[in-house]
RNA sequence: GGAGGAGUGGCCGAGCGGCCGAAGGCGGCGGUCUUGAAAACCGUUGAUGCGCAAGCGUCCGUGGGUUCGAAUCCUACCUCCUCCGCCA
């Protein structure tokens, strides 16, 4: 949510900034919502103000057959109070609700740009893999390996889901756990395992809603949705909080299965493990000092980085453009990861700042010192990485002529000293 | 799922329908004393909205209601605790 204040007083510059993100951006609501809310305020408030005044000489009166005018004329001021007050709730509910639909701001070294293809590539590691032969997909190789059954997950639940089998549960298992070791060593990062699903006052905190309603899966009864990603969860541990500003930066990861309708993407992706419904991910979630934030997300994109270079798989980084940052993000950085049987990077992991964005909506704050004012924290977060992604990488990266799979040396531990899969 | 009980400031804990934004304690901060610290003592210490400010308004789990006036009364919901049942 932006800070309405600003917002109120910087319009025009807001709309430009926003049109940064393309489409048309009219503010004019706001403005009319803001003055009326702030009109009907002042009424409202005069009034309780003489209320609270006549009430407490009423109370003073021994004798109320001396205030009776003085009641019969409060009686009166308590009903205009409360039309007034109904009146403020419903402009207050439209202007919010207006408020929570407008995305964030991009930073001013934000890329502007009209499309993804506008996305700078700022780095790369390693070189796209040459195999020395025709490349397989990770779904034919994961079929003839026998360890992913895309077949039967169909028939169990539907199309974007898929079953993992012997080394390839394996293999996702293993991951899980060499991102979760690595990430905590040195304690950087404090693991947590939260739940899966949350209700809609956590989903509004980190601005999946009220925009995005259609992307989640949602249960009636109770009013609960699955989680898209960790983020939502382990952001909104410190909803409506205020935290001790020495403990910042509070660094979080945490493993959870993520659940989107990729409502916006039938015919994407059919094919394989790239899009599903449900998805494994290690996410990195940072609470941070607004003048720390820039840097802490730079050393959230080297952790998220650090798995891949341990992995010893090629990518690059790109910064994304106005046009392609999501909703609640300010700046983002994807890493793409080369995947030989597509020839092409593929997004494997997608780090943001969002700055206060977040926090003004889950109302997370700290104090700089003892005594001082709550402000707003800035919140950030990161794959690192998704999982399901990481599998294909590696099956594809890592295959053989022979269609068998090499285990990365670093997972080797994990699978039980496995060093190829078929 | 059934039966009871409870939700007050960072924490504990008082609170008669008006003098309660709320006693008291702990904790925090500032000070006195001390070579320094502890102890003791004194003072101070919630959040938020509107406003340049003075100031005014709002907040005692949440939403409704009664009343001139609600932390205090009524009501629904939420959460927690205890007991019973069921259960990974």
């Amino acid at each position: 949510m932006l800070n309405l204040k600003f917002l109120r007083d910087n319009l025009d510059e807001v709309e430009r900034r926003l049109a940064t993100r393309g489409g048309v951006v009219d503010l004019g609501d706001v403005r009319t919502l803001d003055e009326s809310r702030r009109s009907l305020l002042s009424e409202a408030e005069t009034l309780k103000a003489e209320r609270n005044q006549v009430s407490a000489l009423i109370g003073k009166t021994k004798d109320k057959s001396q205030v009776q005018g003085e009641i019969a004329r409060m009686k009166d001021v308590s009903g205009r109070i409360k039309e007034l007050d109904e009146e403020l709730r419903q402009v207050e509910e439209s202007l919010n609700g207006l408020l929570l639909t407008l995305p964030n701001l991009p930073d001013a070294k934000c890329p502007l740009g009209q499309s993804e293809e506008d996305n700078p590539e700022i780095s790369t590691w390693g070189e796209p893999t040459k195999l020395g032969f025709e490349p397989q997909s990770h779904w034919d190789l994961g079929e003839k390996l026998d360890i992913i059954d895309f077949e039967r997950a169909t028939k169990i639940a539907g199309s974007r889901f898929a079953l993992l089998k012997g080394a390839g549960a394996r293999l996702e298992r293993a991951l899980i756990n060499f991102m979760l070791d690595t990430h905590t060593q040195g304690d950087k990062y404090t693991e947590v395992l939260p739940p899966f699903m949350v209700n809609r006052a956590s989903m509004t905190g980190t601005g999946q809603l009220p925009k995005f309603e259609d992307d989640l899966f949602h249960l009636d009864d109770p009013d609960f949705f699955l989680i898209p990603t960790a983020e939502v969860p382990v952001t909104n541990i410190y909803r409506e909080e205020i935290l001790d500003g020495a403990q910042l930066p509070i660094c979080f990861v945490a493993y959870t299965p993520c659940f989107r309708k990729e409502a916006g993407a039938h015919g994407r992706d059919t094919r394989g493990l790239i899009r599903q419904h449900q998805f494994n991910k290690v996410e990195l979630v940072k609470f941070a000092r607004p003048e720390e934030s820039d840097a802490e997300l730079d050393q959230l994109l080297a952790d998220a980085e650090g798995i891949l270079q341990a992995l010893k798989l090629p990518y690059r980084v790109v910064d994304l453009c106005t046009a392609d940052i999501g909703f609640s993000a300010a700046r983002t950085f994807d890493i793409e990861v080369w995947l030989p049987g597509q020839q092409l990077y593929r997004e494997i992991s997608s780090c943001s700042n969002f700055r206060d964005f977040q926090s003004r909506r889950a109302s997370i704050r700290f104090r700089r010192e003892a005594g001082s004012k709550p402000e707003f924290v800035h919140t950030l977060n990161g794959s690192g990485l998704a999982v399901g992604r990481t599998v294909v990488a590696i099956l594809e990266n890592y295959q053989q002529e022979d269609g068998s799979v090499v285990v990365p040396e670093v997972l080797r531990p994990y699978m039980g000293g496995m060093e190829k899969i078929g």
